[in-house]
DNA sequence: CCATTAAATTCAA
DNA sequence: TTGAATTTAATGG
């Protein structure tokens, strides 16, 4: 460890380095999926690196917009702050998803937050070069058209499922949703959520959140140990909703 | 919703 | 690596 040292000194200046496209290994992304297609390489140039810290926001609602945010590494919360000042949280992201996408054409103001929940880093282009790309390239611009057909499709099966399923089910819905969008890591989810975490994607309070895992816990149908979550039989916790079942696709 | 206690996480030495 | 300080979980009113 102390022999990287030096390296680390030399990267450690004050401007920290742009991740080049060309290097990237982020083959989620959409911009490295399409680096052969794209005929003019300014944007790419012309990208800015973000790094945030755990807990930072990046975007506060009401800002007005400027570019897009591609996720290099890293997961975030994207939500919307309700009359009452309750968080809904529209949507978790990671690598290789977007952020902002929703406000790129013809909003000019974010009309959601995004906080990162762990260390990231954002690859940020401007509205006007993306716009760009996008006229001149049609494989990218399918692209990005396939990925806001595919958000759109879930923010519908959202509306759906908070609309429809009963508390209950919807928290065990995310608990499921989050178990297939990030996988477990020894025996427990892989992206540690807080309580009220859980309430503000689900659409209810903290407590609610609180004492349905209680009662999981004591049906055996989950573990949890402080913020890790853990489930021991998948299947038994799907058929706790299978009846109106299709939960949200990750 | 709030208050209290138990538990877990963070942070700095 | 440890434990003190801070944050978060859990429960009952």
């Amino acid at each position: 460890m102390s022999n990287l040292s030096s390296i680390v000194l030399r990267n450690n200046r004050k401007v920290a380095p742009n991740f080049s496209c060309d290097f990237c290994s982020n083959l989620n992304c959409l911009i490295k999926k399409n680096l052969d297609n794209l005929t003019s390489l300014s944007f790419i140039d012309d990208k800015k690196t973000i790094r945030c810290k755990k807990g930072q926001q990046f975007i506060i609602e009401g800002a007005p917009v400027n570019g897009l945010f591609f996720i290099l590494k890293g997961v975030v919360k994207v939500f919307r702050t309700g009359i009452n000042g309750r968080e809904q949280i529209v949507r978790f992201a990671k690598e290789g998803e977007i952020i902002g996408h929703r406000g790129f054409g013809t909003e000019e103001y974010y009309t959601i937050g995004a906080i990162a929940l762990q260390d990231a880093v954002l690859c940020y282009f401007s509205k006007d070069d993306l716009q760009q790309a996008l006229l001149e390239n049609p494989k990218f611009a399918y692209d990005m058209m396939l990925f806001y057909a595919n958000e759109l499709n879930k923010s519908e099966s959202k509306v759906k499922s908070i609309s429809q399923m009963t508390v209950r089910e919807r928290v065990i819905d995310t608990l499921l949703f989050i178990n297939r969008k990030f996988g477990e890591l020894r025996g427990f989810l892989n992206l540690p959520l807080s309580r009220k975490e859980y309430a503000d994607y689900a659409g209810t309070t903290e407590e609610q959140v609180i004492r349905i895992f209680s009662l999981l816990k004591k049906e055996g149908l989950i573990t949890a140990r402080g913020k890790k979550i853990g489930i021991p039989d998948l299947q038994n916790l799907k058929n706790e909703i299978s009846e109106h079942h299709f939960y949200l696709d990750s």
